[in-house]
DNA sequence: GGAAACCCTGTAGCAGGTGTAGAGTCAAGC
DNA sequence: GCTTGACTCTACACCTGCTACAGGGTTTCC
């Protein structure tokens, strides 16, 4: 199949199949006379399992090992089982910090409850005060931000 | 003060300070004969505003906004509270995401109860089976991932 | 007057793609 | 045989929010 088959087949962009092919998750397919890609089954199994790690937020470096360990079995998978553990740490992380900051926002929002002219506005003036304190340094985070 | 006294009176990097300039967040301050940047104590507090919306996980369009607001105060503050309520939605439902995420990563990982061969890893098998299934397109996010 | 500490501009890089320009290829219809 | 349109190719710029240089100039202290 040519690339766009395999683009609407497993949802993926196609620039993002080229994408991975120059990241090296996906090998090089065959070409026709005119130059473009063949896909075959075995490329679109591949690409589903790095959608499917994508989705489950892992970053292509944690997808490129498992795929390493897919393609060597002869390799126990204890180090499979780590990288997911530490996975599940780095998305538990997250929550936490994420709930923090919700808490945060909510605490904040609640000193507007009236409509005021912008000079008055609670939140404003909240973040304001906030600012003013020590303890507000930027995190070093391992994980993105909340957009 | 110049630009490393701002830096380190707001715990914020050199190079950033610079950034936010060129984003047009702070304002152009004054030179000195040498061409060195010099900031008064209103920089330093609407800097201590950026940095505090950063914390709080903004964008810096929100922050824009934010700082729009406040530059013009006749306007009212409803927006404002409109924006950050908009902005506490992206956090709970990153943070709804993101438990959805270590839920089925939880359950992924209990089907390595032993450890095996590469081949019969319980962990690359669930992740193959679920790309299988078509319901794995990857959510187009307001929000970044977990790392 | 010389060294160290500071500052300047401009540019490139990170992740994980997205989106463009400008060209080539291929199948169908007239 | 020729045109039209859908598809594909490569190569590059762009996105966010910084960070990290290189290669220079300035200021300060001894």
């Amino acid at each position: 199949m040519k690339i766009g088959e395999l683009a609407s087949a497993t949802g993926t962009a196609i620039e993002t199949i080229r994408f991975y092919e120059r990241e090296g998750l996906l090998p090089t397919p065959a070409r026709t006379a005119g130059n473009f890609r063949v896909y075959q089954q075995a490329h679109s199994d591949r690409l589903g399992f790095i959608r499917q790690c994508r989705s489950l937020d892992m970053t292509l470096d944690e997808v490129r090992a498992l795929l390493h360990f897919k393609d060597e079995p002869q390799e126990d998978c204890h180090e499979v089982d780590a990288l997911l553990e530490a996975h599940i740490g780095h998305v538990a992380q997250r929550i936490r910090e994420l709930r923090a900051l919700e808490k945060q926002l909510r605490g904040l929002r609640a000193q507007c409850s009236t409509p005021r002219a912008g000079t008055d506005c609670g939140i404003l003036q909240g973040i304001d005060q906030a600012a003013g304190k020590p303890s507000n340094a930027l995190p070093k985070r391992h994980m993105h931000g909340a957009h």
